[in-house]
DNA sequence: GGATAAGTGGAGACCCCCATCCGTTTGCAG
DNA sequence: CTGCAAACGGATGGGGGTCTCCACTTATCC
């Protein structure tokens, strides 16, 4: 309960829990958080504690002195995965062209969750509601918004696109990486080029209309049990 | 292998296996099979054996003698929305018009698939190809790919649009079926109302050209494990 | 180089699920 | 009514996963 270490400066800890470590600990903390993301990726989140401290060349014991539970090594290990989808859309942010910054923020985004199998899950599963990663989902999404909004002032992006189908894009695309594969990326890819194609606003005739935009949000719809 | 049962008249089994049931050991049966229904909807494909004999007021004993494996249980219980899928899509092809009869078809289809998440597991799993619903599956396919070729014909389905597309859209179903509730269901139609949107031939300017189709096949993409 | 606390790995307690065995009950035919 | 095979259910063994405890090792500081 005491400070944390009046000897550190702050911010030198990249992340959270590395401070003080002694070397050989570090190490093996390194160690743990790069099999785990192999392992996640390929297996998805349900990958047995054990086969990752084994794969680490570890014990268990050693594993959840450092990640006391499964989620906080998900959330560790899934930090950077998240913080690249944040600044995916920002970048998209600063293109030029409103429909472009649109078109690849998208893409990107589902691009990086068709390729982690645990990632995919992470993203799309009540787990994230916990991970802390809540900040790095809202720059994602008010992001989403930004894009959202310019791209419609333009005319590109048909006018009943809502906030809801960005849930829908990332649910339907969860769908698809199940099973992560050099052709689950190619359907994804395609899947998000056909969705993008629907969302487009200059289309000919009148598209049969909508069914109402569900009241779909991540936060609610993957709510445990 | 002997004789079946030679005074059984051919064709009074509806289903395999009630044939020479006692009263209560049928009863018994039918309550399993109703009980398995809800839970397989409601909690996904990995309820425990024990839950489904417990809420069916049984012991499991009874339950693996009637079902020697989870897949027989399984396949039973929604053998039925196999079929309707099937006949759904048969129906379809006496519809008059092409793009009609393409449309409801894939609603259909996609709306049974989001009713029900053990149906939807089952559906989209490595399961199924050990199901022996195979048969079902097989008229499916064939059905849709017939109405992908009248609606192509008729210049209402897109040209590029190919058999693994039927996949795709499944899967990325799949992905907001997760938790079926009325928001996952409304959800769901409007997926797929924005991916048929995007598989109408009649939409203007040259859209972006979709990444090529990818080998995309349940059977091959689900491979166990 | 030695004291010390941080770090370690593996054994094992606990829990959940699957699947079978076996003593008891019960529908049904004669 | 009676006998028996069919049916029943709970106890049980086996497997796997999570997480903890503890006796031993080792980096680090003086």
């Amino acid at each position: 309960m005491g400070a944390e270490d009046s000897r550190m400066p702050p911010g030198s800890a990249a992340r959270s829990g590395t401070a003080g470590l002694r070397a050989d600990a570090l190490h093996n903390r390194n160690r743990i958080l790069e099999v785990a993301g192999d392992l996640l990726a390929e297996r998805g989140l349900d990958v047995p504690m054990a086969a990752i401290a084994r794969h680490a060349g570890v014990g268990v014991a050693t594993l959840y002195r450092r990640f006391p539970t499964r989620q906080a090594l998900v959330r560790e290990v899934f930090a950077d995965r998240f913080a690249a989808c944040a600044s995916a859309v920002e970048d998209a942010l600063a293109a030029p062209d409103p429909w472009t910054a649109f078109r690849t923020a998208v893409e990107q985004v589902c691009a990086v969750q068709a390729g982690d199998r645990g990632f995919n899950s992470a993203f799309v599963s009540a787990y994230f509601q916990e991970f802390g990663v809540g900040g790095e989902l809202d720059r994602v999404m008010r992001g989403l918004t930004e894009l959202t909004r310019r791209a419609k002032d333009a005319g590109r992006l048909r006018a009943d696109f809502a906030a809801e189908d960005f849930t829908l894009l990332v649910m339907a695309n969860s769908g698809i990486s199940v099973q992560p594969s050099e052709a689950a990326q190619a359907a994804s890819r395609r899947l998000v080029a056909y969705l993008l194609d629907a969302f487009r606003a200059d289309r000919a005739g009148p598209a049969d209309p909508l069914p109402p935009p569900a009241p779909l949000d991540l936060y609610d719809v993957l709510r445990p049990r």
